[in-house]
DNA sequence: GATGAATGAGCGTTCATTCAT
DNA sequence: CATGAATGAACGCTCATTCAT
């Protein structure tokens, strides 16, 4: 199911490419949008568990392994990859699109959250994680949309999502205490 | 023209928007995807030409003033945004938009780099300018389309641009050639 | 099975509200148009039925209450009434409908007939009590049909149904025999 | 496009039985439902003018001929006849169509009310009008719907709506005053 | 140039019917 | 007996495109 749903093609062709008859895909779906919420759905759970193995890595490791996943998604699984956009374009279009898509994000906000947290005390900083992540999730997204006519060098994304993680923990207080902080 | 575009409407309704006749649209352009083509350049000139107010400015006010003059499209003019969306969306599936939108995209790759170059100049350092621009336009463009979904706190996409362009310089060797000239 | 049966709903609903799975339906008949028979024909069969109670009445108290328990129809029974103006509009399409339906206005004819022969008698009159059965079905038929639309005060069917029978038997010649009734 | 009508029909084979394109059907009506309004305008209209031709006769000829327009439709025109048995099918489900039909009810029975009225007067006889049109149009429809399964001898429907107008009439007061009336 | 009627393929969806289990 | 997944034709409708005027 996930291989298909570009949304761009009908029912017919996602029907006969997976098999099925046109008839069919209504016994499991009422409608074409909820096949888009449940693909949604299935491919946001797979990518969150997938994100799980960097979990237990330490936290340098760990945010560059997160951010790798995601820039690799158009290498490693390109079908995927055009499925999330469709997806993103359709979220704004149809709010029962938008909130499953909006329940994802904030999963993978979660991770990045979680990541620079550690990240941040291992530093030593006081980081706005929640801007952090947003920031972080935005040249992602970015990236892998503009795919290659953004018109860097390869892997530039990734240095790039690490460029602007050490900014902004330089841009940030020391964590000694509020004091010291501001000494 | 401009307004309309969002090629999710039918031709019949950007025709009386635009107070023709269903038919006429056809004299002027050959396809539906043509006129895509079209409102994708008209925008591009439009927008590469609006750029241009950052030029005569300081290296730093200069790239401030391209980041922000992006960031503020969701507030500033949202129904061009939303143009823009649907053909980033689209040229990722029909060649000849996709065609106009990578040369839109060399153009404002320009603008980045043309203003990351003087800046690195300006604080003595030798930076991968391309690959900065592209970063740039990654996060630039990651932050408009997710929009709020992002959840980061209001600016933190320009914050971010600005600690992803701080984090590249203070990764770049110092420009000991010419670095006479910094000195 | 009787209140279902508008033949605007699908076979699922009607399996559903039957409490049976929509592929037992075609155990018991193998299309959708013989379950409109099979329910034709259980409906005729019952409302032939209840119209006995009228049987051993007075010959004006008999035909008056053959009226009356139809004209009832539409507040006692409104979903009934449904079915039957279903039925009738079917009976127009499709034969088999149509021959269950012919054999239904036969057994209305003739309780109707006799209600009539029998007033006739008591009368006096030679009525044709065939015509006499048709128009009084028609009319019963039309005031069910047009129903509020048809305008008249409440209760007017009823009356008017009266007032035919009474013309009719005014028009009939008197019953003293066959050279008197001519002369 | 009143032969068309029959609304059991496909829009497909509506519009290729006018010669059309099935598309274009759409160009003229946005909706099926409303084709079946506008086909009912517009066959009302007709009838109602076509009635226009009893108005100048004597009381009694007019409503002779009303009736007789009436039921001569069965032989006459059973293609229009047809179109009204599926109008007031659907005129109980569909507002739209229904109200349409009221309004051209309302006409009908302005027609036998008038008729009824002159007639009444002619006798010197105070009658109900407004429920006796109600009860001629019932049968009236009776007698077309139920058409032949009715059973009756040929035009028992005319003779029994001339004998229920004698009838109401023998029934009503005289008009002279309401004692001479009840004297 | 300009109009809008006309075309026809294709869409999402429904549903009577079949059939493996 | 009973189930409900599966089928596929047909539906009402949309819309990019064509073309006579």
């Amino acid at each position: 199911m996930a291989k298909e749903g570009y949304e761009a093609a009908s029912i017919r062709e996602i029907a006969q490419a997976a098999g099925l008859a046109p008839g069919l895909v209504h016994h499991y779906v009422p409608d074409k949008e909820s096949l888009l919420v449940a693909l949604t759905e299935d491919l946001g759970a797979r990518w969150l568990t997938r994100l799980d193995e960097a979990e237990g890595l330490a936290p340098e490791a760990r945010l560059r392994r997160l951010i790798e996943l995601h820039l690799s998604l158009d290498e490693a699984r390109p079908e995927e990859l055009g499925c999330w956009l469709q997806i993103i374009a359709e979220a704004a279009r149809r709010p029962s699109v938008g909130a499953v898509w909006a329940e994802v994000v904030v999963g993978l906000r979660a991770k990045l959250v979680g990541a620079l947290t550690a990240l941040a005390e291992s530093r030593g900083r006081r980081l706005d994680v929640e801007a952090g992540a947003a920031a972080l999730l935005a040249l992602i997204y970015g990236g892998l949309t503009l795919g290659p006519s953004a018109g860097g060098p390869p892997g530039y994304a990734a240095a790039a999502a690490w460029a602007l993680t050490e900014g902004l923990l330089a841009a940030a207080p020391a964590a000694d205490g509020p004091s010291q902080a501001a000494g």
